[in-house]
This record gives structure tokens, C-alpha cells and sequence, in this order.
DNA sequence: AATCGCGCCTGACGGC
DNA sequence: TGCCGTCAGGCGCGAT
């Protein structure tokens, strides 16, 4: 499932395959993504220079002269470049074929994802607008957590999840880097103290670029001529380990749920 | 204003 | 074997 890193990870393995290019042909083959894929995509984008491959979030931007096409895997997407002897598969839902041959191909199980278009500078899309910090970011420090965070009685679990405080961070990351701050999940986010909360902070930029690092393999993907999917591969120290010992005290992990969202911790290590 | 919970959707998996 | 229920999860949105 695409995470940030992944999203990162395809952001740089289509980018030089795009960049420069003019878009030939779009083909929409089901529009029921998140939103309806626009009726006048395909006009809009056909025949547009692709100027830059940006990523904000987990929204790819893929801008030209004439506007910006906002991509989102949501859970199950996947964007591969393809050449046209590459059979379509089953959720192949849209391509984007390029002067030089090469297709974008979007494949979505789920339908989670999304395709839109805009005109406007997309960092005022409704989308993109309410978004906070890029966690790799220098703005996303532990004095901005803290300052986030005053006030609030929300766990702070689904407080890392939200995209208006921070972007990117995933259930499998804020279960991460809580363990690796110490702290547990279910603590309300305006109780903890700023010296904690550089530490979550440190964890979550710490899990985040490891994984980036990992999700390498990732992108070889992209060039092989099997198109397999491959797997983000990553060392999870609780997430999806209840009832297995702690790597750091052995007691059992606990399971629950905090927000509709399955949580890992360990009830030693983390206060 | 903050917070909660729903729903979108398919595939994997377990139980019978 | 096959059917069915359950779970997973990003994230916007409506309700409280």
C-alpha cells in the first residue's frame, strides 16, 4: 500500500520519463475513482508539456502549461510506465501516453485513489489547501507539534494521522514512531510536554526517511520488464506484532483501536 | 471549533 | 470446493 515513501518513491521513478514530454493520448477506461475522473480531462491534458513531477502529501502533481493533473494512490493504487505491448490488467484504470511512447498506467483495485484537474495553482485546490507541514520538512518540528497540539484531548495517535497537522504520516508510521518516542497512543496530544514531542517528531522523520531509504528497491520496479509490483518492505517493530514480544522488553505487544485504526504498542515501553 | 464515525471498494483470509 | 462474513485502510465529509 503506497505510504508516503512509496508515493515518493513513484514520484521519482515517473519523473524523468515525464518531465519535458507532451501528453499524446489519455485513455479513461473507468472514471469511478474517489471522485469521478472530469468529463474534459482527457481534452484538458492532451497535447500539455509536462513541466515538473511534484508531490505534496501523498497527492502526486503532474503540472504542464495549461494546468495540473492531481493524482492520488489512496490505498491500493500503483502508477507504472508502460510501453504499449504490456497487456491491460484487471483495474487498469487510466493511461496517459506520452509523445515518446511511453504510457502512464494507473492500476487501483480499491478505486481509492484519484484524478483531477486543475487550473489553479493546485496549493489552493480544496484538496491541498488544509494540508499541514511536509514531515520531512524543517517546519515540522517538535516546538510546531507542541504548538499544534495545546488544547487538545485527542489521542495523539489520530492527531500525527491528520493531514492538517502533518501529512503523510500513515497507521503503520504513527504506530512507529510512537513506539520509538516511547509514547503511547492513546495519550492526549496537548499532555505532552515539548522535550517528548521533539522526540516523536525525531522518530517519525527517523521511520519516514528509513523507509524512503528502503522504498529504493521499490523503484526498480518501474523499469522491470516483469512489472511486478513489489513490496515495500520495512522493519516494524509493533505494527501488526500483538501478542508478539517487544524487541525492546519483551512483553507481549497490545493490540487495540483508536480511531477505527488498528494500534500496536507496548504497554512497558510506551507512557 | 473540535471530534467522532461513516462510507467508499476489493481482495485476502478464516470458518463452516 | 464454495460461500459468506470480516477486516484492512486514506481521507473527506456530515453529524454532533
Amino acid at each position: 500500500m503506497p505510504e508516503l515513501p512509496e508515493v515518493e518513491t513513484t514520484r521519482k521513478g515517473i519523473a524523468p520519463r515525464l518531465l519535458g514530454h507532451s501528453v499524446e493520448r489519455v485513455v479513461v477506461r473507468d472514471r469511478r475513482l474517489r471522485w469521478p475522473v472530469p468529463a474534459g480531462l482527457e481534452t484538458d491534458l492532451t497535447g500539455q508539456r509536462i513541466t515538473a513531477v511534484d508531490r505534496r502529501g501523498k497527492y502526486l502533481l503532474l503540472r504542464t502549461g495549461g494546468g495540473t493533473a492531481i493524482v492520488h494512490l489512496g490505498m491500493s493504487g500503483c502508477l507504472r510506465i508502460v510501453r504499449d505491448h504490456v497487456a491491460l490488467k484487471k483495474h487498469d484504470h487510466f493511461d496517459i501516453r506520452l509523445d515518446t511512447g511511453d504510457i502512464l498506467r494507473f492500476n487501483d483495485p480499491r478505486r481509492f485513489g484519484c484524478l483531477l484537474w486543475t487550473t489553479d495553482d493546485p496549493a489552493s485546490h480544496p484538496l491541498l489547501a488544509g494540508l499541514g507541514p511536509e514531515p520531512l520538512s524543517a517546519e515540522f518540528s517538535g516546538a510546531f507539534m507542541h504548538a499544534r497540539s495545546r488544547q487538545r484531548r485527542t489521542a495523539i495517535k489520530p492527531h500525527l494521522m491528520n493531514a492538517g497537522v502533518v501529512v503523510g504520516v500513515g497507521n503503520i508510521y504513527a504506530n512507529e514512531a510512537l513506539f520509538r518516542a516511547g509514547i503511547h497512543p492513546q495519550r492526549a496530544a496537548g499532555r505532552i510536554a515539548l522535550g517528548r514531542m521533539e522526540c516523536l517528531v525525531t522518530a517519525v522523520k527517523a521511520v519516514l526517511q528509513e523507509s524512503i531509504h528502503a522504498g529504493g528497491t521499490t523503484l526498480k520496479d518501474f523499469y522491470g520488464s516483469d512489472g511486478r509490483p513489489g513490496y515495500f518492505r520495512y522493519d516494524l517493530r509493533v505494527y501488526g506484532r500483538g501478542g508478539q514480544p517487544c524487541v525492546r522488553c519483551d512483553s507481549p505487544i497490545r493490540q487495540s483501536v483508536i480511531g477505527q485504526r488498528s494500534t500496536f504498542h507496548c504497554p512497558r515501553c510506551q507512557h
